[in-house]
DNA sequence: TATGAATGAGAGTTCATTCAT
DNA sequence: CATGAATGAACTCTCATTCAT
C-alpha cells in the first residue's frame, strides 16, 4: 500500500541503498577503492556480502554512487547559497564557503572525491568523461558568475572557464591543506585568504 | 676497479635502477598503481620478474623512487631557473613557467603525481608523510620568495606558506586541465593566466 | 471441495507444478543444468523464488521431475503405438517412428534427456540408477517384441537386451544429428535408414 | 642448451601440463565439469591453484585440452589400425574394435568425452562447433571406408555420413552400457554383436 | 499459500613476492 | 647477478536455499 508516494518495498530499498552507500563512503575514504573490500562494506553496513549485489552491480557502482550522490548535494547546496547573495563579491565568497563547508562536514566524501580526481588519468575514457562532466558542473556555476561579472565590468576581462577552474582548484587545494593538517589558520582565515586572492586577482582595475 | 668514484657493479646497478624505473613511470602513469603489475614491468625493462626485486624492496618501492625522483629533479629545475631571475617577478613567473614546461614534458611523472596526491588520504601515515615533505619542498622554493616579496612590501602581508601551497594548486590545476584537454588556451597562454591571477592578488596595493 | 476426486487444492497445486515445469523444461533445455538458475524458472514460471521450493524440494528435484515425466509420456506414446501395429516389422518400425517423432516435436526434453546422458558417470550411484531404471524401461518395450521374433525366428539368435539398447543408440543417435543439423535428409528418410539398418541387421537369414 | 630439441624448460613444461591435464581428467571424469573444481585439480597434480594458470589459461581450457587431447589420440590409433588391416571388413571391425578398447583403456576419458556430448546442445555455437568438428573427423575416418565399399558394390547404397555416424553411435552406445555395467557380455562379444549387427545392416544383397 | 530479501559458501582468476637453479 | 616457476592469499561476484512477513 503506497504511502506518500512510496512503497514499503522502496522506503526499505531506499533505506539499504543508503545503509550501504554510507558505509561504503568511509571504507572508500579510509582505504580507497582498492583497499576497500566489498566483505569489509557487506560487514560494516551490517549485512551479507551477497546482500550488496542485490542493491548495487558491482563494487565500483558503490563507488560511483557515493561520488555522484556527493557532488550533486554539494552543487545543490552551493548553487541555493549563491543564490541566496545579492551581490557578485557575495555570490563569489559563497561558492569558495559552501564548498569549503560541504568539504569540511564531508571529509570522507572529500577523500573519495580527490582520489578520483587522482584516478582521473588512469581511468578509461568513458569512466573519465563522466567524472568529468560531473566536476564541470559545479564550476559552470562559478563561471556563469564570472562571465556575468565580466560583462558588468566588474570583472576584468578573462576567460571565464579557465577562471572558474582555477578558482575550484584554490579551493579544492585549501581543503587538501587543511585535511592534512598543513594549514594552521581556521576555516574564516582561509576562506578570507583564498577569496582575497581571487578578487584582487580578478577584479577589474 | 673504481671508475671516477664508482665500481662497475655500482655503473650497472645504476642503469638497471633506472631501466626500471623509467619502464615504471611509463606504466603507473598509463595504469595507475594498482593497474600496472610487477610482471609488465619487468617485461617493459626487458628484465625477468625477479630481477625487479634485486633492485626495489617492492613493487611500493618502484614507485616511490619514480615520485621523488621526478620530484627533486623538478625543484631543482625549479630552483635553477628562479635563481637565474633577477626580479622577484620574474622569479615567481619563472617559478610557474617551469613546473609547468616540467610537467608538460613528463606528462608520465605528473601522472603518477597526481594519483598519489589523490591517494594522500587513504594511505598509511608515514607514507603521507614522506610525500607530504617532498611536496613541500618544492612549495617551499616559492615561499620564500613570497617572504622576501612580503619583507620588501612588494607584496601585502600574507600568510606565505599558505600562499605559495596556493600558487602550487593553481599550477597543478592548470596543468591537469590542459592534459584532460579542458583547457583550449596555449601553455604561452595558460602561464600568463596564472601568473596574472596570481600576481594581481598577492601584490602590494 | 473434492470434484472428480481432486480437492481444489490438489488441483492448484498439480497446474503450479505442470507450469514450474514447463518453465524449467525450456531453461534447462537451453542452458543445461547448471546454467539455468532457480530465480529465471520462478520468473519464466511467473512466480516468486521462493514458491518453487513450496512444490519442488530443490533445483534438482525439478531437474528430474521433468527428466521422469517426459520419458514415461514417451514410453506411453511408443507402447500405444507399438501396440497398434500388427507385425512385427511394424512395431519396430513405429518404436523407431515414435520416438524420433516424439522428440522432434518435444526438442527441450530431449535436450535434457541426452544431457543427463552425458552425465551419467559424474552422479551419484543412486541417481545414476534411478535415470537407468527409467531408461530400461522404454529400451524393454522394445526387448520383449525382439524376443517375441527369436522365438518365432523371423528375427535372428542375438542378444535381445543389448540388441534392444543398440536400436536405441541408434534412434537418439540420429535425433542428436537431426538437432545438430547434421543429417541433411527428412524425419521419414531418416526412419527409413535405421529401420533398414536395423531389420538387415537383426533379422534372420 | 637443448637435447633432442627440447630444452629442459620445454620438458618440464609438457611435463607440468600433462601431470595437470591427468589429474583433470580424472577429477572431470568424476564430477563432471562443474563438480571439478580449479582448486582440486591443482591439488590432485600436486601443485598450488595459481600454479594451474600458468599453464591453462582457464578451466575450460583444461577440460578442452583434455578433450581434444583423448580424441585426437583415438584417431590416431583407429586410423593406423584400421590403415594395417586389408579387407574391408576387416577395416570396419577393427575401427569398431580399436575405439571400444581405446575407450576400455581410457574411461576417464570416455566419461568426459560422453559429459561433452550431452552438453552439445547448451553450449555456445563456436564450442559446439569445434566439438563437432573433433568428433565428425572420427567418423569421417570410417566414412571414407564406406564410401569406397560403396563404390566396390561391397556394401549397399547407403548414405555414407550417415551411416557413420550410426555406426559410432552404435560403439559409443555399448561402451557405455558396458561402462554403466548394463552389458553382461565381454568385449569380445560386445565387438561381434556390433560388427554383426552392422554389417549384416549395410553389406550388398 | 506466496513472497522475495537475505544469506554465505564457494567459484574462477590475478598477482606481489619468494627462492632454487 | 639473473631467472621465472611456483606460491597462495585475496579478490569480486553468483546463486541455491531459507524464513520472516
Amino acid at each position: 500500500m503506497p504511502v506518500l508516494g512510496k512503497t514499503r518495498k522502496e522506503v526499505l530499498t531506499e533505506f539499504r541503498m543508503e545503509e550501504l552507500l554510507e558505509a561504503a563512503r568511509k571504507l572508500f575514504a579510509e582505504k580507497g577503492f582498492h583497499g576497500a573490500t566489498v566483505d569489509k562494506i557487506a560487514d560494516a553496513a551490517g549485512v551479507a556480502k551477497g546482500t550488496v549485489y542485490l542493491y548495487y552491480r558491482s563494487k565500483r557502482a558503490i563507488y560511483w554512487a557515493a561520488l555522484e550522490r556527493g557532488i550533486a548535494a554539494m552543487i545543490e547546496e552551493v548553487q541555493t547559497q549563491v543564490d541566496a547573495e545579492e551581490t557578485l563579491e557575495g555570490k563569489i565568497r559563497a561558492f569558495i564557503t559552501i564548498k569549503l563547508c560541504y568539504f569540511e562536514r564531508n571529509r570522507d566524501f572529500f577523500k573519495i572525491y580527490i582520489s578520483e580526481f587522482g584516478s582521473a588519468f588512469t581511468h578509461p575514457v568513458q569512466i573519465r568523461k563522466r567524472f568529468g562532466d560531473l566536476y564541470l558542473r559545479q564550476a559552470r556555476v562559478l563561471e556563469a558568475l564570472l562571465r556575468e561579472g565580466i560583462k558588468r565590468k566588474a570583472i576584468r576581462s578573462i576567460r571565464a572557464d579557465t577562471a572558474a577552474l582555477a578558482i575550484s582548484d584554490l579551493t579544492r587545494g585549501i581543503i587538501t591543506q587543511r585535511l592534512l593538517g598543513w594549514s594552521k589558520g581556521g576555516v574564516e582565515s582561509d576562506i578570507r585568504f583564498i577569496f582575497d586572492l581571487v578578487w584582487k586577482g580578478i577584479a577589474a582595475p
